[in-house]
DNA sequence: TTAATTTGACCGTC
DNA sequence: GACGGTCAAATTAA
């Protein structure tokens, strides 16, 4: 990116802060017994205020063309090149994707492997995948599989996502996803025993939150904020992780984002119990496997979401956002 | 015929 | 040089 970052960054820090600000207040209206009407204004103001902060994060994301090479970037149809240079070129943009590969956002799910899964048969996330590749990985038993988005040639998405079984519980498939998903293909969300949304829905007793749709609009009602506490509510307290097959651990984000300072309850206590049954053999040692998990429906989007957007910046280590009492 | 998967080779990083 | 990640030709499936 350009120098224009600082500002971005500045002015996302500044709509983070304000929001947090309001948050105090809207709390501190809580407090009082019968107050409804100022809390109702105040979610609306922090709803509005996180909105431009993730406008303006979105914004600066797609400020950085390189970072979506099939948008305008190397089109070889428009320039016809020499074999030589052609070559050269592939060799550069691989140096390039090599370098941008780094820098992508990784993040580590634990999924169950449904018992009529291929051995690194991946669990549908709702996304289309092609598998590139396969590869034994040193001192583990289970082969890895590599895949990347099927619009990766057609809408240059770099996400990109590695499965393979836990050497611990072979039932239990790690997937480390990568990158964005550039191409917006809308995620179809899987039920595990044929539900449809809505069903799910009423089930769990809670929304689908439009903000949690990671295509874009954002007119979003002010009492969604409510609903979408309620949601986080309901994740902080059940201990238990999963849908039926999905198990979702940190997204990078949450971490990498916000640094120490932010450490909601719903991450934090979860990390530190085991999930399935008390043995997640896994968790101490992955980078981002503190679980997080609930219904796959509704925590995916969100989180990944946000991650991404605010993956590539860098928060000033002053900067402090409580996010403890947001999620009581 | 087209799309997806497999698999050996290649490349970059450590 | 070892290893992980990706490429791309060959193969298989739809």
């Amino acid at each position: 990116m350009d120098g224009g970052s600082g500002t971005v960054q500045t002015l996302l820090i500044h709509e983070l802060t304000r929001g947090h600000e309001l948050l105090g207040q809207l709390l501190a209206n809580l407090d009082q017994p019968t107050v409804t009407n100022p809390c109702k204004q105040l979610a609306s103001e922090i709803l509005l205020s996180i909105e431009r902060a993730l406008c303006i994060a979105k914004a600066s994301i797609l400020e950085s063309p390189r970072l979506n090479p099939s948008y305008g970037g190397t089109d070889s149809s428009v320039s016809p090149r020499s074999e030589s240079s052609e070559q050269a070129s592939k060799e550069l943009e691989r140096r390039e994707m090599s370098k941008k590969r780094k820098t992508l956002p990784k993040w580590t799910n634990q999924v169950l492997a449904g018992a009529g899964e291929r051995p690194e048969g991946p669990a549908d996330d709702g996304y289309s995948w092609r598998k590139y590749g396969q590869k034994e990985i040193l001192g583990a038993k289970h082969p890895r599989g590599y895949y990347r988005c099927t619009h990766r040639n057609t809408r240059g998405c770099l996400a990109t996502k590695q499965v393979q079984r836990s050497d611990q519980n072979p039932s239990i498939l790690d997937i480390t996803y990568r990158g964005d998903h550039t191409c917006h293909q809308k995620q179809q969300l899987v039920f595990p025993r044929g539900e449809t949304e809505q069903e799910q829905e009423q089930e769990q007793g809670q929304e689908i939150h439009p903000l949690m749709d990671r295509v874009q609009p954002q007119h979003h009602q002010p009492e969604l904020l409510l609903s979408f506490q309620t949601g986080l509510r309901v994740r902080t307290t059940g201990s238990c992780i999963k849908t039926d097959n999905m198990v979702f651990s940190s997204p990078l984000g949450m971490e990498n984002c916000f640094n120490s300072n932010f450490s909601p309850s719903f991450i934090s206590s979860a990390a530190s119990e085991s999930n399935f049954g008390g043995a997640n053999p896994q968790g101490a040692e992955s980078d981002y496997k503190e679980i997080v998990t609930a219904a796959s429906s509704a925590v995916d989007s969100p989180f990944v979401d946000m991650d991404f957007m605010l993956g590539n910046i860098d928060f000033d280590p002053d900067f402090h956002f409580d996010a403890s009492a947001f999620f009581v």
